[in-house]
DNA sequence: ACGCTTCGTCGAAACGCTTCGACAAAAGCT
DNA sequence: AGCTTTTGTCGAAGCGTTTCGACGAAGCGT
């Protein structure tokens, strides 16, 4: 393995030289710059990345802090990972995997004292998150997917939760359809505060009343059985139901499930709007899901992008950036029947 | 930021005798480690890890290669994903995600030159795959997840292919079922030689021949709609066909749909059994599929502990670990109809 | 009491890079 | 022409560890 001294003596310079053709923190003579260049060529040089990590106290890696459940990832947030993955690669970033728990601050503060990394992307966040709070005391930059309560002096990036929902009601609304259901997140989702399910309740309500229509939300699991008990119970309140706006994706499919085997055909009884879901996901169901599919991967590497922007510029800004999901129209919904 | 300096200095020892204390390499007495533990502790010390990376040789992080082709990551991938970066973190390493394509060499050998890693996790092998000759050709430690069509001298973790196909058999057979047609991978991907596609395709020729049964193999893509093709053509070349073994998850919902709308009934007049297929996936369907649940997070935690034995021991003998997916019988399979 | 090994510790030399101050040489001003 | 900048390069001092050789102090057998 050759070494940055080999190539210096090759090309008949200093070490230092050989290091300021590397990293252009000097201006060097074109002709110099070349002979370097060369023996670098010649030896198969490649600079050894711990060491270049220990003297300019950069790793160019950054960890992305995922709590792995153990229940897998889903399509969204395996987009979010391929996204940033990617974007990191292109900026000359590489991209760690850490599997931390969304309590677990010792083994957080570790990793972040280690000096492995230049920054965080932080995921599965919630409203008020104690590594959020840890990372901002050891000064470390970092960026959140997702929002806590208050993001003030945060970087955050997010889906537009307000402007999706909103989306989905006028698209249904649009289609003639005067009562909605919402099927959300879970009870306990809800009650402990978690930002996507609180944000499209509220959200939903005020879609609801600036459209005049009416409109009814019910909790489900994120399992197709829970999903057949929501709208069966969302059924049983509002009788006169047409349009279904469903968070879940396991949930979207039981509705579908329940509904036809109630004897109601989707979408000529019932429409039915997918949100958050991924094209994969909605074509499994029969007829495909209209969906508003989600932004994965534009969400990771807008999130790479402005974590590496703080790192390299210490900037710590406020920054924040909400993508919508975008309406896909497949065969779930359809003109409102008229009476 | 404290340094070993800085608790030598505290403990009043030298800089060696802490670094002893943390690596174990020499004997310490009782009293020294325990003053110099104490001065860690004060001082809040967590080494730096591109100053031992550096010294060491060892940056104690693996790199698991995966091309991240934008069409995302299926659940029995990032079931792999998650069981690999746990085991690692359990080992004390970390896990890097590099996305590099099969057949960008330039990329991996960068990568591998660079010093950054110890080691490899292999994922999507082809038969005959570039990566492996460099990896090989570097001297770098690596797991491959897959078998190349040569697997001498190699470490493989793969799923036991035969076996699972074996036992789907067995499974249909048990319950009655003659004729059986097996929904395998893409033309494509049987031309390419994809390992599991290959290897399915003979085991369950094998298997129909052991079991004294009639077998059918239809090629599919990974869609829906593929599936539903396939389904038909299997039945238009076998009418009298009752049960059915597919590889790929999209495919299997798309044979449900298909069945059912042309008025059969699933399981009563037709089995399917699913492989390679997680729990997430199966649940999807209603009825819920019979399937053979691939050990996602089993492989990934093996092939990890593969890779760490090979790095620590600098052990590069042939090793071949084979898991089987396992038979969760749910409510797409029963008996065959008596006629 | 004598050498001999074992134990516990120290000092110093790597590890391979970045970065800072210095300094000729070339270039730009009046 | 003399003076100040700018440009291009060098040498050396880090960065924070690990690791190796050395060495005094114990512990052992005889």
């Amino acid at each position: 393995m050759a070494t940055m001294t080999d190539v210096a003596r090759r090309a008949g310079v200093s070490v230092s030289t050989v290091s300021y053709v590397l990293t252009g923190t000097r201006p060097i003579s074109e002709a110099t710059r070349e002979r370097v260049l060369a023996a670098m060529a010649e030896l198969d040089y490649q600079p050894n990345a711990m060491a270049r990590g220990l003297a300019s106290r950069r790793s160019n890696i950054v960890g992305l802090l995922l709590p792995l459940t153990g229940r897998g990832l889903g399509a969204t947030e395996t987009a979010f990972v391929t996204g940033a993955t990617e974007a990191a690669r292109q900026a000359g970033y590489h991209l760690m995997l850490c599997s931390v728990g969304t309590d677990d601050s010792d083994e957080l503060q570790t990793l972040a004292t280690q000096r492995l990394l230049d920054g965080f992307l932080v995921m599965e966040v919630q409203l008020t998150d104690r590594r959020v709070d840890l990372l901002r005391k050891l000064q470390v930059p970092f960026v959140l997917i997702g929002r806590t309560e208050d993001a003030d002096g945060l970087a955050c990036v997010d889906i537009d939760f307000e402007q999706t929902v909103d989306d989905a009601v006028a698209h249904l609304v649009g289609l003639g359809h005067r009562t909605l259901a919402y099927v959300n997140h879970s009870e306990a989702s809800l009650a402990s505060g978690y930002g996507p399910a609180r944000r499209t309740a509220a959200a939903f309500e005020a879609a609801v009343r600036r459209h005049g229509v009416e409109g009814l939300m019910v909790p489900s699991d994120d399992t197709a059985t829970s999903g057949r008990q929501a709208i069966r119970r969302a059924r049983e309140q509002s009788p006169e139901l047409t349009g279904v706006l469903v968070m879940n994706e396991n949930a979207a499919l039981g509705i579908l499930t329940e509904l036809r085997e109630t004897g109601l055909d989707v979408p000529g009884d019932v429409s039915v709007v997918s949100m958050v879901t991924s094209e994969v996901v909605a074509d499994l169901a029969s007829p495909a899901l209209t969906a508003m599919t989600s932004p994965g991967a534009a969400l990771g590497a807008a999130a790479t992008r402005a974590l590496l922007k703080r790192v390299g510029e210490h900037d710590t800004s406020t920054y924040q950036e909400l993508l919508p999901c975008v309406l896909e129209i497949r065969g779930t919904s359809a003109e409102a029947r008229k009476h």
